[in-house]
DNA sequence: CAGGATCCCTGCCGATACTG
DNA sequence: CAGTATCGGCAGGGATCCTG
């Protein structure tokens, strides 16, 4: 592993940082998981992102296609149908994501018990 | 690759969103990467973490001490002196991490390309 | 040196209402 | 159905000053 990239060249860093702003936008990763599945309509995506609200998930997906990570493709019927699908750099970005991921899931227990003791080491009362 | 926990199970897509809501604070891949290298004092992170705050440095750190990803020992010596290294924990995170970072360093022109032609399309005025 | 405490402002994001 | 437009709260985070 070497990582000497990040931590020798502070501008590599910076760049890295700011490709990882997308990453981290709140709502980018789980969009970006739904649609490693297949090509998903609004709706479906809206309905599968418990919580997100339309105005977010519209905000998301723009930033996907304006970042070449997500097509936009738009049926003219009525009622309109639009169809969302990942592209090619899109999928090398979720294969990138996946360990992450998965780190998450196996490892959320763990830091919820790290955050306990420290809770209770700094503030035991109550 | 299988991510059927993330796009079947909300719960679980919930619980990994909320994990990555950590990695996706501004500073916390920056500085996991950063201490990648070996333990390293307040002030060596400040320098290296070109454009934080004192106070973010601060903030971002007990985070990460929080969720077990960092240890913080304090020597009692005047002028004082500590040092912050990655837990075990800390090391599976910047493994897990490695791959998204490698990515970004080495897409970050494709979506820069993106964008542009992108925003060549939505307003090719100016 | 390594922070704690304050002030303050920006922009993220949710809620709501309206449209082709 | 799939958006756009608008308003508004509030928290993230920068700048600055102070301390053991």
């Amino acid at each position: 592993m070497d990582f000497s990239g990040l931590s020798e060249h502070s501008l590599e860093a910076c760049r890295a940082r700011e490709t990882l702003d997308r990453v981290a936008e709140k709502w980018t990763v789980m969009v970006i998981a739904l649609l490693g599945d297949r090509t998903k309509r609004f709706g479906e995506l809206k309905r599968e992102c418990v919580g997100i609200s339309q105005r977010m998930l519209t905000v998301t997906l723009r930033g996907l296609e304006r970042d070449g990570l997500v097509v936009r493709t738009v049926y003219p019927e009525i009622p309109p149908r639009v169809e969302y699908t990942l592209t090619k750099l899109g999928r090398t970005m979720l294969e990138a994501l996946e360990p992450i991921i998965v780190w998450t899931e196996s490892h959320g227990d763990e830091i919820d018990a790290a955050r306990a003791a420290y809770d209770h080491r700094t503030s035991p009362e109550e």
